[in-house]
DNA sequence: TAAACACATGAACAAATGCTCATATGTTCA
DNA sequence: TGAACATATGAGCATTTGTTCATGTGTTTA
C-alpha cells in the first residue's frame, strides 16, 4: 500500500497535459456539422471551394473559413489548379476516425 | 454526361443530414480537454466522481456537469455503489476513437 | 493592363459552451 | 430521524465559435 488516493494514482499515469489539449483540439475540428459535411464531401472526391460550397448549399466565405481550420489541423490538403484551389483529404486517419464515430452513432 | 455539376453530384451521395449532425455532436463531446482527460482517467480504471475530480484537480461540480454530457452520449456508464457513483468507459469504440486521434496528434 | 473570376480574411455579432456558486437530491449511519 | 457525505443541477457570466458582410489577394484572359 502506498497510501495514495485513487485520484492521485490515476493522475500519475495521465499523458502529457499538452498532448491531451492537442487531442481535444483535433476532435473539436470534427465536432462541427459543416466541417463534417465538408469531410464527407471530400470522402467522395477532391473538390474546389466553390464545388464544396454548392454541394453544401453554403456561401463561399463560410466554406473557406472552415477549410482553413481543416487545413491547419492537417485533415485536408490543398493545391492550386489555375484559378481554383482543390482540396482533398489529407490521410487515412481522417477516414478511420470518422468511420469509428459513424459506427458509434449508427448502432 | 448528365449535365450535373460536381457539387450536385457529391451532394446526391451525402449521408442523411441528421446522421451527420449526430456525428458532429459525438465528436464535439471528445472536443473538450476536460472531457478527454476524464476519458483518459477512466481508461485506467472505473472511478467515482470525487476520485475523478481529485485526479484532474477540478471541482466536483465541473466534473459532474461534464460526466452528464459523456453519459448522454453513451461514452461512459454509471452505477451506484453506496453513496458514490462509479463511472466507467461505455464500450471499445471510445478507446478506438481516442487511439486514432492520438495517432494523428503524435505523429 | 484591366476586367472577371476564385478564394482568403478581418471585423462584427449572435449563439453555444464551460465553469462557478448556491442549492437540491439521494444515501448511509449514529 | 437528523447529520454527514456524495453527487446532480439550475442560473449567471465570461469565453469561444460560426456565420455574414465587405474587402483583399492571386490568377487568367480579353
Amino acid at each position: 500500500m502506498t497510501g495514495q488516493s485513487k485520484g492521485q494514482e490515476v493522475k500519475d499515469q495521465m499523458p502529457d497535459e499538452n498532448l491531451l489539449y492537442d487531442l481535444a483540439e483535433l476532435f473539436k475540428v470534427f465536432g462541427d456539422s459543416t466541417r463534417i459535411r465538408i469531410l464527407f464531401a471530400l470522402f467522395e472526391s477532391e473538390m474546389s471551394v466553390s464545388d464544396i460550397a454548392e454541394s453544401l448549399q453554403m456561401t463561399q466565405s463560410a466554406i473557406s473559413h472552415q477549410l482553413r481550420i481543416l487545413k491547419q489541423s492537417k485533415l485536408v490538403g490543398a493545391r492550386r489548379e489555375g484559378k481554383q484551389i482543390i482540396y482533398s483529404l489529407a490521410d487515412d486517419h481522417v477516414r478511420t476516425i470518422i468511420n469509428q464515430g459513424w459506427d458509434h452513432v449508427t448502432e
